[in-house]
RNA sequence: GGCCCCUUCGUCUAGCCUGGCCUAGGACGUAGCCCUCUCAAGGCUAAAACACGGGUUCGAAUCCCGUAGGGGCUACCA
């Protein structure tokens, strides 16, 4: 048998850094063993469903490169089948309809709960407000007695008390099913073989084995993985900063290193912290997946995504990044130019936006000293030196990252400084701040033209307080 | 409240199944040092954990039982 997996989001909003991490899980799984992946939107909630967030997750899931090999199914689309269903297990007395209205089953919720009591539906108020024209909804009749077991590819056998399960609908008045009826007719009949969900999903199994069991059909393998907590230990929610995959795409996060993370949270492979996405195909299991909920933590995901900016090509990395500069008004392309930049402040940055916001003055035609840098770098102390530098480049012949070095070491030399006495007031005098790649490198970035001009430019400046 | 799940450094985790190799390993973060033209990166070092209490055993992070804490669910939401 053929393992078939599948990633089943409800499409009320973004994809979730929770639901991501799930998603990722199935669809290494799938690959790991030569199977399939199948993508399913669970939009049987009316109210709540919205096409901009299919849009968004379809984006999302397209950004993370988790390709799906069918689908995307939606349920909204299904009805008949579940219909279909419904009606069998009517037929077979495993369902039976049910007349109470759920505004009458709010009541005695309230009721319930006001006498300090637990709720419970009873199976006898199904037939009071019956009528030839009633609406009704279907619900499953389910044993009052005995345990109900599942088994867990994580967590064992989990077994279930009967009497907590009370007769439940699976298909609404509105003749659309409920999540445990969907989920279950769906799995069924697109054949999953595995299951991989959230750990809130545990407590829906034993509705969900009832289901299986009264239309016949074979359990899959669960896998309930644990939720991702936020630093409070609480579920993951937008007051603890980004929680979808959206966000950190705009922020100027890799995919792979967003999937690099996700899959290590909750996952292990020994001491290994990177993974390429053909490594993790290769080495994803259940076995190595951990049981306990998993705190997010950005700082370890910002280290990740570095790691990948630094060891990226830096052709790559300059593609991604000229349409984050056009918004900005750079009008970079990917050149020669573009992938030295690269090179050097890929290895500085923590994200993508990084880069895009510490290279302008490569591209910009005048530049701004920074007020600070300014008093404490341009002094008529070091007019001089930046004077004496100017004078000798000028009279370079190559100008190359070797032949500037050897000028410097000559002012070095003859003037007694140490590089670092120099090599600030150049760089405020080239870039307009304390920091940048190696001042050399930035010479050669920039080229002669713009070296010089900027140079007396800065001579020209200091003359001038 | 009831039911279900979980519990190793601040965080992600290795080890647990198949007790001794654990003086509990790695990574992020933090601190210090080195390197150094700034900032990074890199190198070295440090502080930092078996939730608690009972058993079982020559021996327990590892097995058993309790307790505590955390999380989830408790819908004609998914």
């Amino acid at each position: 048998m053929t393992v078939r997996t599948r990633f089943a989001p409800s499409p009320t909003g973004s994809l979730h850094i929770g639901g991501a991490r799930t998603a990722i899980f199935n669809w290494l799984f799938a690959h790991h063993a030569g199977g399939s992946f199948v993508l399913r939107i669970e939009d049987t909630d009316q109210t709540r469903s919205t096409q901009e967030s299919i849009d968004e997750i379809l984006d999302a899931m397209e950004w993370l490169g988790l390709n799906w090999d069918e689908g995307p199914l939606r349920q909204s689309e299904r009805l008949p089948i579940y219909r279909e269903h419904a009606e069998k297990l009517l037929e077979s007395g495993s369902a039976y309809k049910c007349y109470v209205t759920p505004e009458e089953l709010q009541e005695k919720r309230k009721e319930a709960q006001e006498r300090g009591g637990v709720f419970r539906y009873n199976r006898k108020w199904a037939e009071e407000n019956a009528g030839p024209d009633k609406p009704y909804a279907i619900r499953l009749l389910t044993p009052d007695e005995g345990t109900i077991e599942v088994d867990d590819a994580l967590r064992g056998r989990v077994s279930f008390d009967a009497s907590e399960v009370d007769d439940f609908v699976i298909l609404k008045m509105d003749g659309f099913p409920t999540y445990n009826f969907a989920v279950v007719i769906d799995d069924a009949t697109m054949n999953i073989t595995h299951i991989i969900r959230g750990d809130d999903h545990l407590i829906n199994t034993p509705r969900q084995k009832l289901i299986y069991d009264a239309l016949s059909y074979d359990v899959p393998q669960m896998a309930h993985v644990s939720m991702i907590l936020g630093s409070d230990q609480k579920r993951l929610s937008k007051r603890h900063g980004a929680t979808s995959v959206t966000e950190y795409r705009a922020e100027g996060y890799l995919p792979e290193a967003v999937v690099n993370y996700l899959t290590r949270l909750g996952w292990s492979y020994g001491n290994q912290e990177i993974f390429t996405m053909d490594e993790l195909v290769e080495k994803f299991t259940l076995k190595n997946v951990g049981k306990s909920a998993a705190v997010f933590n950005p700082e370890k995901l910002e280290w990740l995504n570095s790691w990948y900016l630094r060891n990226k090509p830096p052709e790559e990395i300059a593609g991604l990044l000229v349409p984050l500069l056009k918004e900005k008004g750079i009008h970079a392309e990917v050149d020669e130019k573009l992938a030295k930049i690269v090179k050097e402040l890929s290895q500085r940055a923590k994200t993508l936006n990084d880069i895009a916001d510490s290279l302008n003055y490569f591209y910009s035609d005048e530049i701004i000293y920074d007020e600070k840098a300014d008093e404490k770098f341009l002094t008529h102390e070091i007019l001089p030196v930046l004077q004496d530098i100017t004078r000798r480049l000028t009279s370079l012949e190559d100008f190359t990252m070797d032949s500037m070095k050897e000028e410097f070491e000559k002012v070095m030399e003859e003037r007694e400084l140490k590089l670092g006495k120099i090599a600030q007031p150049v760089r405020v005098a080239l870039t307009g701040g304390t920091v940048s790649p190696g001042i050399f490198e930035v010479m050669d970035i920039l080229g002669r033209d713009k070296v010089l001009e900027r140079l007396e430019e800065a001579s020209s400046h200091i003359s001038a307080k």
